[in-house]
DNA sequence: GCCCTTGTGACCAACCTTGA
DNA sequence: TCAAGGTTGGTCACAAGGGC
């Protein structure tokens, strides 16, 4: 039996441990060594950090984000796959992804792999290329480096493409909304360490991130207005969000008093309408939305 | 046809940024 | 300095599609 407490983060911490018919208390001891390849471990803040830099552990959990559908959404590439393609020696870095080309028969040899999921995987890679920077940069996997301060960067890149993050000055990522001293920091360590940066190398040699089409900041019919999202829409929210920001908008991902409106699809999150409700927030669905970006509603 | 993997959206808490 | 706002990333539930 155990004693457990919430910690800094949403994993349980466990604070004691009873054991016996008469629950002996005993303190509980943390980890020292990774259980994926046995190094130190370290703790940063609330977290026990590998100190391998090669780490089976850390590549898989990067691999899962590189892949998220925000990142470079390569369909196939799931978690069970990653395992099997890190396990077997066809992954040892982020950047070994574009090299499965070159081993298609001994993919399709793997169990749970037949010759449709194989192409189908490796035509997905292909079109990695035609990803937008801002979920390029998001790939990366740069701590606090989400998407929306990916989209943030890609407009300060404007029109450069992934390289012109090697040459983007302090000052210049300080002087983005949203980005402090702390996300800079650890934007600048991801250029400097010559580990990382050399997938900006493999991504450009693939034509990945080479073209930012992420226009600078306009003004819009939605100028100065803030949107949340939530249900069902008529087409992926992604695309709602784009034609937000397009139109001059800012989208967020939560409620509060400073929310302009709360687009409404089918199925809407009870949280987010409760939220809207109580900060009196306007609820409109997308149809109103459409005639307020093509300025046939008055805001 | 069943089972497993993957994709999508909602929700939640930590934590970074901002502004008073 | 601190509270509020907003982003990130983890988990869960459900649906769809491919492999066996």
């Amino acid at each position: 039996m155990v004693k457990i407490e919430r910690s800094g983060e949403v994993i349980p911490k466990i604070t004691e441990v009873y054991f016996g018919d008469d629950c002996e208390i005993r303190e509980a001891e943390l980890p020292s060594l990774c259980p994926c390849c046995g190094h130190n471990l370290e703790k940063r803040g609330v977290d026990l950090v590998c100190t391998n830099q090669d780490c089976v552990g850390k590549l898989k959990v990067k691999l899962r984000l590189m892949n998220s559908r925000e990142a470079l959404e390569i369909v196939g590439l799931g978690e069970e796959t990653v395992e099997i393609l890190v396990d077997k020696g066809f992954i040892s870095t982020l950047g070994d992804i574009f090299s499965l080309k070159f081993h298609s028969k001994e993919l399709i040899e793997l169990d749970g792999m037949g010759e449709k999921s194989v192409s189908d995987l490796l035509s997905n890679i292909e079109s990695a290329a035609k990803k937008d920077l801002p979920s390029v940069i998001t790939s990366l996997c740069i701590k606090d480096v989400g998407p929306k301060i990916a989209k943030l960067i890609a407009q300060k890149l404007h029109p450069q493409g992934i390289m012109g993050l090697i040459l983007v000055p302090e000052e210049d990522l300080l002087s983005i909304d949203g980005v402090g001293p702390v996300i800079s920091k650890n934007i600048l360590s991801f250029i400097h360490s010559t580990e990382e940066c050399k997938l900006l190398y493999i991504y450009t040699y693939n034509g990945v991130g080479q073209i930012n089409t992420c226009k600078p900041i306009v003004c819009g019919a939605l100028n100065g207005k803030t949107f949340v999202v939530t249900g069902t829409l008529s087409k992926e929210r992604k695309l709602i969000e784009q034609d937000i920001v397009e139109a001059g908008g800012k989208v967020s991902s939560s409620c509060s008093s400073k929310t302009s409106y709360l687009v409404c699809g089918d199925n809407p999150g009870s949280s987010k309408v409760a939220s809207a409700e109580k900060h009196s927030i306007s609820m409109i669905d997308e149809q109103l939305l459409y005639e307020m970006i093509n300025n046939v509603h008055i805001i």
